[in-house]
DNA sequence: CGAGATAGTGGGAGCGCTCCCATACGGCAG
DNA sequence: CTGCCGTATGGGAGCGCTCCCACTATCTCG
């Protein structure tokens, strides 16, 4: 077992076995047109010799490396240090797992921040050094979802660009969270809600202030991109409270706010105390993720739930598919959201 | 560029560059053993041709697989979903790719929940898949720092399983932190200051525990660990509430708590509301990790911030050595805390 | 001016595996 | 008994690379 001595080989194996290579490759890999008998000499011999088949050899022959990549554009690791990221990753460790037969896929994690970065990115992926890509948190002038087209390598993407995204993508409801959160709000009475939206150039983004929009108007109320109840932040805290502090400006008779995450929501907070008004009494907040801090703001933040580690696991599942057989259509997949009522509405 | 064409070899750029594999292979890996002229040639022939070498060729020979992987315990893994996780990530990839020459080390990601999964983990690293393992947050218990130690394979720890640690080790001056958060707490004028520990059987509570002991000791008050002022908690907020409640009712005049962690400190805020202890005026509170919760909390917490992200980046250093010049001395690096005061205390 | 060192180079061997073709071995029908 | 088919099997070829040895060309020094 000493790093020194060589492992043993599959001939060392056939050997042992008293069998040719080839059988031992077949049981290895379990195709079926093997004799019993031989398939448990074989079998023995590599208990006995503690046999592990070298995956470069393998990959070398086969050209697949049974392993894919997850890959995160930096810009979001940072927005996404809250649970997302960890619950991604493990919805997809676990379903690569339970997926695992003969061999089983590695998970390759890839964070892109530089330039430099992604050209590495570039070169590796062009290398085909893995078997597919899970690209997590895509940005609609994101390039690498049309490098993956170009180079015909199997992709999920978590999110799309936009209604009409090529590639494969899994999804959360967005517009529907977005939806099911104001219309708790209009039901709790009040009629004055404002959005702070993420930023346009996120499908997300767009898809929630629709969802937004589509309860108002199902109100009677018609509210567009425009408006003063609307405003634009970047998913962080203090881009929550600048905006908060502008709606407030704008709209000083506000009467709820929908922020389409719950960090800003918490800036939302925070603003809304400084300015000296009460929550829920005077404003009501509802975010977007319940993510941690939700449970742990005061008051605690009502909130849209979103499945991400199922969403981990069925974007590993498509991309398996999609390796599996190649060519086939694309499909897109979009997760149920819920509406988690807590004391700040 | 389409993926049925097959992609060039270092024949076609011999070929192409009027030179012999031999000499190609020596401008890829940057031997100095190449005249300017046929490195130029080479050089050329690499860009036209887009060229990229073969990771398992190149692996199956060298018997190096230009990859480490990074394990991740799961117990741990749902503990840490804060920052914690994603920082270390953070680090470690960062560094990796600043330490990108020649070759770029690929970061397998590994989750280990089930004995299936550890089982597959063994296979995988004796296999030798990886050329290092990163092995975060270590129970005392933990069977893999063994293995590693029989396959004697480039290994580095975050955290130790005692303070007589073999293995090459990082991690956060946990006692350290810990006496000054106590010190804190003294200075501030509090006596009657009691602890919440996490698992004893892990070396990062006992260190804590033993910070907050020397802190009172230095002022004169011997503090076993079976005192009416410890409680042993999970690092979990329910197991920080429970533990809570029971020093509230083991010691009704204490006021100030030192939790060895922001989840568990989060509890315990919640223990003290639902008792009527007002904090800090009461009681004062004091976390450990400065996660993102501390300043969600209300009041916010006061706590230890370990600088996670440089752990992951050190890690990365350590292990990169060892990789390099086998049989070194293994290392231990420890890394400042800082207190963090915020109002809780 | 010859011997020996030095720098660059080409290409054979071989890493451990899968693929596939040739072969062996048993039936079983004619 | 011969011919034929289906099922298992052994092992050659070759995947793309690095290693290393043999070789040439050039330089250095007594």
């Amino acid at each position: 077992m000493n790093s020194n001595e060589r492992r043993p080989t599959i001939e060392a194996v056939a050997a042992r076995a008293g069998v040719g290579r080839g059988t031992v490759s077949r049981v290895i890999n379990g195709s079926p047109k093997v004799s019993a008998r031989a398939r448990e000499a074989v079998e023995a011999a590599i208990q006995e010799l503690g046999y592990v088949p070298n995956r470069a050899a393998r990959s070398l022959v086969t050209s697949r490396t049974d392993a894919i990549a997850l890959v995160i554009p930096e810009p979001e690791s940072r927005l996404l240090a809250e649970p997302y990221f960890a619950d991604i990753i493990r919805g997809v460790s676990a379903e690569l797992s339970a997926n695992a037969g003969a061999v089983d896929l590695q998970l390759l994690l890839i964070l892109v921040r530089t330039e430099e970065e992604r050209k590495r990115l570039t070169n590796f992926l062009t290398a085909r050094r893995v078997d597919g890509v899970l690209l997590a948190a895509v940005h609609d002038r994101d390039p690498l979802p049309d490098l993956m087209e170009k180079l015909d390598m199997p992709t999920v993407l978590g999110g799309r660009r936009s209604d009409r995204e090529r590639l494969s993508h899994v999804q959360p409801d967005n517009a529907g969270g977005a939806e099911a959160a104001t219309t708790h709000l209009l039901e709790r009475g009040r009629r004055h809600i404002a959005t702070i939206t993420g930023p346009r150039e996120m499908e997300a983004s767009r898809s929630r202030l629709r969802g937004y929009q589509r309860a108002l108007a199902a109100y009677g109320t018609a509210v567009d991109d425009a408006s003063p109840l609307v405003a634009e932040a970047d998913f962080t805290e203090e881009g929550g409270r600048a905006a908060m502090a502008e709606l407030l400006a704008r709209q000083p008779g506000l009467d709820a706010v929908f922020a389409a995450s719950d960090v800003m929501a918490a800036g939302a907070l925070a603003a809304l105390r400084a300015a000296g008004r009460r929550v829920p009494e005077d404003v009501a907040v509802v975010g977007f993720d319940d993510s941690m801090i939700a449970r742990h703001t005061t008051p605690p933040l009502s909130s849209v739930r979103q499945p991400i580690e199922e969403m981990g696991r069925e974007m590993v599942r498509l991309l398996l598919d999609e390796i599996e057989e190649r060519g086939r259509s694309h499909r897109r997949v979009v997760l149920a959201t819920e509406l988690v009522a807590r004391e700040s509405s």
